[in-house]
DNA sequence: CGGGCCACTTACCGGTCGGTAAGTGTCAAG
DNA sequence: CTTGACACTTACCGACCGGTAAGTGGCCCG
């Protein structure tokens, strides 16, 4: 199936918000990118905050998918839980790509009057607390503990994910490798240690 | 003493740039926030880059003041990393607007051709290094076991210090506060698991 | 008193921004 | 053969962008 011409906006507009953020790209940047004017974007989502939204919109259905997947795949909470985290470092591009614009997105929500990405930012959370009161450990403890260490684990996830440009800069491509490498096995353990076993 | 133009120039730009990133903030806005016409602003810092690279660098200056308070504080290496850690955590509206600001430069950077803040935070990364090979622990480990974890650690601080205000939308001031408690021991806990006595 | 530096102003530049208006070509339904 | 929806175009709009040019007033130094 070839791509609608919606979709590859929806895709360009992305990778770039994802890049420069939402003031950093034009609507004309984004229409170049797929060979269009940028009023033909305008005939699609007639502003640029619309298909800044649809952008966010497709990211928290890929979560839904991805949370859906991984709760059908196993049945044992403590799987089910670092298996999700771990679908969310970067392996692919897009992956990248949505790291990165969630992060921006994060930085600024506090200005843009955004409560639909609040609103899906807090679906997100709530299913992270419900999957970790599945584990025994947690079942007694305020959710104030709970979201402190769900908390430290995306943080540990998304600023790596995050800085994968700069860390390349600084080390050489070479370094790098070997530092995303281990950094993997090491978050596994962290979400051991922090979320699925904390007393061990 | 009162501050110079230049200086409220500066607070200001730093605190603007932080919460709608580069390209968000015109200079017109920056100089407004003082009182005066971006021509004046123009006059102290000729360019908005050079302007952006004089906040930048005073944010690297602040933190080598903390790193030199830490060091001359305590003679025990797994103190000082600890107390430098835990300084990063935003306590004060300056330490946060520190923490977005660079949040923001990690994400642009792989746009802008800034190596200078490449280097600033190449140093900042040796600093820690440093201070981490200087326990027994680590000492026959390899660079980029080191890095991974010093990374999660800023991870977990930096990845919550910037979601204050969503955290604050989604949850409402008082459940907001009651995480803000909790956090700073599960990161105390965090850092001694991850970084001081990672076996025990 | 005179001259030059400093901090700052108004006026203006070319360019880009998001968005509107008014088409143009294609193609399927009636 | 016409009609109209659809996908897209060119031509604009006013607002704002970063930056330049050319002052203006105050203050220190001789």
């Amino acid at each position: 199936m070839t791509q609608t011409t919606r979709d590859q906006l929806l895709e360009a507009a992305a990778a770039l918000f994802a890049e420069r953020g939402f003031y950093g790209v034009s609507i004309a940047n984004i229409a170049d990118e797929v060979g269009l004017t940028k009023q033909a974007l305008l005939h699609h989502f007639t502003t640029k905050e619309k298909l800044y939204g649809e952008v966010l919109q497709s990211i928290s259905r890929d979560f839904e998918r991805v949370r859906n997947e991984v709760m059908a795949a196993s049945s044992d909470p403590a799987d089910q839980l670092l298996q999700f985290l771990m679908a969310k470092v970067s392996k692919t591009e897009h992956d990248a790509i949505r790291s990165r614009l969630l992060m921006r997105e994060l930085l600024d929500n506090k200005r843009r009057a955004d409560t639909a990405s609040v609103w899906y930012l807090k679906a997100f959370l709530d299913d992270l607390v419900a999957m970790v009161r599945a584990l025994p450990v947690w079942r007694d403890t305020v959710d104030a503990e709970v979201l402190a260490a769900i908390y430290q684990a995306l943080g540990a996830i998304n600023y790596y994910a995050v800085s994968e440009p700069t860390l390349r800069g600084i080390f050489g491509d070479a370094r790098y490798k070997a530092l995303d490498k281990v950094y993997d096995e090491r978050l596994e353990w962290l979400i051991q240690r922090v979320l699925i076993d904390p007393s061990g």
